[in-house]
DNA sequence: ATCGTTGTTGACTATTCGTTCCAGAATATC
DNA sequence: GATATTCTGGAACGAATAGTCAACAACGAT
């Protein structure tokens, strides 16, 4: 009954998501993101609303998307000590050229408690993250690779404090040696039980 | 042999810096400066150059002023094993109210590496605050406080990028228990030597 | 008191900002 | 093919942006 839209969505959010990433919430333009999704501004706010409504549908996505990919090894069923492991070593070794960091940490850092949307956005994303720790800790210890005595929940938190300081380190292109370094002291807290 | 200034630079580069940390760079325009520091845009000009400039001398009297204080105690002459528990724990009960977390821990997320001279700021100030972690934790192993095989210098990064991660939390008025329970992980790692 | 120097002031630039709007183009239904 | 509906492209909006400039004011030295 009408003109279908000629752009999908997701693709174009994901344009926008990668420039919010690149140059954070204030340095971008409308100009910068009409380029960059290969839009026209009317499409644009049509679509999304405001610049706002865009970048919290960048967050979301980011969340939807980016994190759920990087936790999925934590979800994952039977998940335990090693999927923690392997995350912090793949937060040691980031492949993040662009030193962009973590865009919600990024909006966090950008924009605070100024927005309450998003504030609720990203406090559920960190929720999220830690209950992925919180879970796996779990599972460790039932297993008996974590000693039984250590607080999971706090353990959980700690992870989830870690990786946004790592994140922040990573905005300016730290040498990997001193990342590593990080990763390594950060889990010894995860220690084997004693014999 | 001419007109002095009307005002102290310090002073108001000192409400400058409060404006950009609790703004941020982008968010915070010349208006706003002009009307916080209560000069002139002109005076602005003349003694700081231009916007980046400022930031850059905001930056620089937070390195001289705030983290020198709150770091004057882990730097103090015999400093060790106590002064980083101390330190720790005034990070997990910020009297930060409004939210600013750290204006070099926001530069860093904001900037990143785009500008090369702040960006040298920042690596500076993290490498100040890592020496001192680590001036104090050999100290505490001089002491016996710490066991003899801690690798400090590690320690000292470890310590130095979980304040990074508390700045960031400390962004979105967290609970300051969650906030003392990671305090509580991280100094875990601080454990004496077996006897 | 005069003069040279410097600080202050506020109007002014040109640009960019986020946002709106509308004429024209494209499509599904009839 | 006609019509109704939606999307597109670009012009245009007022407000805000960073930065400039020249006239004026205030001081120290003579």
């Amino acid at each position: 009954m009408a003109r279908p839209k000629s752009f999908d969505r997701e693709d174009v959010l994901e344009k926008a998501m990668d420039t919010f990433w690149e140059r954070g919430y204030e340095a971008t333009s409308i100009q910068d993101l009409v380029e960059c999704m290969g839009i026209n501004r009317g499409s644009l706010y049509d679509t999304f609303g405001d610049k706002r409504g865009l970048f919290q549908a960048a967050i979301a996505f980011y969340d939807n998307k980016v994190v759920r990919k990087a936790i999925a090894h934590l979800e994952a069923p039977g998940a335990s000590k090693q999927a923690i492991v392997d995350h912090f070593q793949g937060l040691a070794a980031p492949e993040d050229a662009d030193c962009r960091g973590c865009l919600i940490t990024n909006a966090a850092v950008e924009i605070g408690i100024r927005d309450p949307d998003l504030h609720r956005q990203i406090v559920a994303n960190w929720q999220r993250v830690e209950d992925a720790f919180f879970k796996a800790l779990t599972r460790a210890q039932d297993k008996g690779e974590v000693a039984a005595e250590v607080d999971t929940r706090s353990l959980a938190r700690y992870f989830t404090c870690v990786m946004q300081g790592l994140r922040v380190m990573s905005k300016l292109r730290p040498d990997p040696i001193v990342l590593q370094s990080i990763v390594t002291v950060t889990l010894s807290t995860l220690q084997a039980p004693e014999a």
